[in-house]
RNA sequence: GCUGGCGUAGCUCAACUGGCAGAGCAGCUGAUUUGUACUCAGCAGGGUGCGGGUUCAAGUCCCGCCGCCAGCUCCA
């Protein structure tokens, strides 16, 4: 069994949003059988009782107490889970003989899982929302009962609702007696509530997706079918969330890519990125403000090998719990591979030579190029991929250091997050229940976190027994400006490898300690940083950190001489700047250096030949008036070297964390 | 990996139920010498992802593989 994008918990640090299994063999659902018959679709709204509400005929509904003094977020709340028993009985509708899952409120919206004797097209959401919009039409009750889990087991059974008996199992684990459940016309479901008074509440919806889920997220358990849809109390807040996801489609890195001729994929080498020129040079100038962040903060860097015999990862422990996604290969009699974590090779560098007291804390970074056998199914673009680099480092401390070197590393994080005009969280998590180590040291450890992050003034919350068996971590997530959180960053500490790897210094008594080792990563992949960046900036890259940061357009072949001219001089300071020496239009050349998103576009005709000027236009402010070489020279020298964020970031709303809104008591 | 969808020119996409593979952009050639988001004309470009099969006939139907996209975080 494996988990995809699990490394964080082991050993160095790669951010995760997903996890999904290595499937353990056992047989799917068939969910494509197309020759089951197609019901006749119900007209009337479901006036023909269900299965689902002939089990339930005896059960005493009461009416459904509506909660008092919601937050805006509890009502949506509560909004949601009812649309997904509105979408279930609309699914009921069309397929008698379905078998509902779970139908949660989500973040934005909901869903609901639910195992269909074929598989759902596009039209299906389209017939579903039509039901659904008619159920909601009518305006059916919410009625709520308290029924003892034996009448539930019965019901549920006779409607030949297995995922439902399941479930009933686990409530019944928790030692209790009764459940409760609503009911709204036709559809009786198992649900803890509450809910709104009526159908006729739920008026601003939409289906959004199709997908796929296992049952209770289990690989290896059925597969499910799951629609999710989306739910507001507002056709204002419903249009804002639809044009958010429009939005969001727009600002797709990998068409970015596409667009902006950064990087391309090719099925030759599944989840790894081909670099252009353009999209080379953004890379390089990312790398290149790294290795000048990490001089300035005291770190080496080293580069070592690629592929190194499993020894190795014998001894890290990788080989034991991380095989599955390593690259190995078997060259005659000996087993390599291909390094998916900097930490083992940079221990080995640790271990060359005896270390003393006075190098701590010795700071190694390194920026090789990784591999990792993701899973097929998880690649992503940028976000997931097979070949990457970290901005990796491992520091070694003594333990008195842990606290003031944290702090410094806290440091890096607000300066690289701060050059991109992002804000941040941070998640301390500490001890889990199995654990390696002393308790002391993981206390003391701990407490030095906190006095770090607490030194820092920032806010933090806490992720108690969420921290890896072998150390407590720190990790930060970023917000764009889409208010989509991302997690980049991670600082952790470590106090097995020390052991694995038998590292020592000599202290100032001449006896040999155990160093403790921090891993951390900044922007963590910068592969996947740069795809987060594209989507955060739609494409429009600060002016340091564009491809071409200047285009020169000569409106005419006559003022070719005068464009080269200027070209070279912004060149000679080692900005990228480009000729557009076609012998096109100028409105043409302007078209597609906007299209490209270069920041800084030079127009120079025989005007400005003559006055020795340029006409400036920006992508961010479009045309200025003409002016003169020095100023224009001097302003992208400066922008560049102290790396400013001159792109404006549209921050759309994030949805849920919205304020209460002005329509908000109204009773649901 | 699993479920579903998709794969046609460099890119974006057409081609009704199987019946002569098309367009725009990009590219090339020529003309044009242009003042802030597309100048005109011509040319070239394709065993329709790969491998099998069905058929008089396959881009289209069937099987297998590869790749891409979405979902596989929220658990009454």
């Amino acid at each position: 069994m494996r988990r995809i994008g699990s490394s964080a918990r082991l050993l160095g640090p790669l951010p995760t949003r997903q996890r999904f299994l290595r499937p353990p063999g056992r047989p799917l659902q068939a969910m494509n059988d197309l020759s089951a018959a197609q019901p006749e679709p119900a007209e009337q709204g479901g006036e023909s009782p269900s299965l689902l509400a002939q089990m339930a005929a005896g059960v005493a509904f009461a009416n459904n107490r509506v909660p008092e003094g919601e937050t805006r977020a509890q009502r949506l709340h509560r909004l949601r889970h009812s649309a997904a028993h509105v979408l279930a009985e609309a699914v009921l509708q069309m397929f008698p003989e379905a078998k509902f899952g779970a139908g949660p409120a989500v973040e934005n919206g909901f869903y609901y899982d639910i195992d269909l004797p074929r598989s759902l097209v596009p039209a299906d959401l389209e017939e579903i929302e039509r039901r659904m919009k008619k159920i909601i039409k009518r305006g059916w009750p919410f009625a709520a009962a308290q029924v003892p889990l034996d009448e539930a087991r019965q019901l549920f059974g006779g409607a030949n609702q297995g995922y439902k008996l399941e479930i009933l199992d686990k409530i019944a684990g928790r030692g209790e007696a009764t459940v409760s459940l609503f009911r709204q016309n036709q559809f009786v479901d198992l649900c803890a509530g509450p809910h709104v008074s009526s159908t006729g509440k739920l008026k601003f919806f939409k289906l959004t997706k199709l997908g796929a889920a296992y049952w209770q997220n289990k690989a290896g358990n059925p597969m499910l079918q799951r629609v999710y849809g989306t739910a507001w109390e507002t056709q204002e807040d419903l249009d804002a969330y639809l044009h958010f996801l429009e939005e969001a489609k727009k600002r797709n890195h990998k068409r970015l890519g596409e667009q902006l001729d950064l990087f391309h994929f090719h099925p030759e080498a599944p989840g790894a990125a081909f670099w252009t020129p353009r999209g080379f040079a953004v890379l390089q100038t990312l790398l290149s403000y790294w290795r000048d962040q990490q001089r300035r903060r005291g770190y080496q860097e080293i580069f070592n090998p690629m592929l190194y015999k499993k020894d190795l990862y014998i001894r890290s422990g990788h080989y034991k719990h991380y095989k599955d996604d390593m690259f190995i290969i078997h060259q005659e009699d000996t087993e390599y591979c291909l390094k998916p974590m900097n930490c083992p090779d940079t221990f080995l560098y640790y271990t060359s030579k005896k270390r003393s007291f006075r190098e701590l804390p010795l700071r190694v970074a390194e920026g090789g190029i990784l591999h990792r056998n993701e899973v097929a199914g998880a690649l992503n673009g940028l976000f997931r991929v097979r070949q990457f680099m970290q901005d990796d480092a491992h520091i070694f401390v003594m333990p008195e250091q842990v606290e003031s070197e944290i702090f410094e590393v806290l440091d890096i994080v607000r300066e690289v997050y701060a050059l991109f005009g992002m804000s941040w969280s941070l998640t301390l998590s500490t001890r889990p229940e199995s654990f390696m180590g002393e308790a002391a040291l993981w206390d003391q450890a701990e407490a030095d976190l906190k006095a770090a992050l607490d030194k820092t003034g920032e806010k933090y919350s806490l992720d108690v027994g969420g921290g890896a068996f072998y150390g407590p971590k720190i990790d930060i997530r970023i917000d764009d400006c889409l208010g989509r959180k991302w997690q980049c960053a991670t600082i952790q500490l470590d106090f097995q490898q020390p052991l694995n790897f038998d590292m020592k210094y000599t202290a100032s008594d001449n006896t040999p300690h155990r160093p403790i080792v921090i891993h951390r990563a900044i922007f963590g992949s910068f592969e996947r940083f740069i795809g987060v960046l594209l989507e955060h900036t739609g494409g429009a890259l600060p002016t340091w950190l564009s491809p071409v940061q200047a285009v020169v357009v000569p409106i005419s072949d006559k003022s070719l001489d005068y464009a080269w001219q200027i070209a070279k001089r912004l060149q000679s300071h080692g900005l990228r700047v480009e000729v557009d020496d076609r012998s096109e239009k100028m409105g043409y050349k302007i078209r597609e250096a906007e299209m490209l998103k270069t920041p800084y576009m030079l127009v120079v005709g025989e005007k400005e030949a003559e006055t020795g000027t340029v006409s400036v236009r920006t992508y961010k402010d479009g045309a200025r008036p003409q002016g003169s070489v020095e100023a224009v020279e001097a302003e992208i020298c400066d922008v560049v070297a102290r790396r400013v964020f001159d792109v404006e970031v549209k921050p759309l709303r994030t949805f849920d964390s919205e304020p209460e809104s002005a329509a908000a008591d109204d009773e649901y």
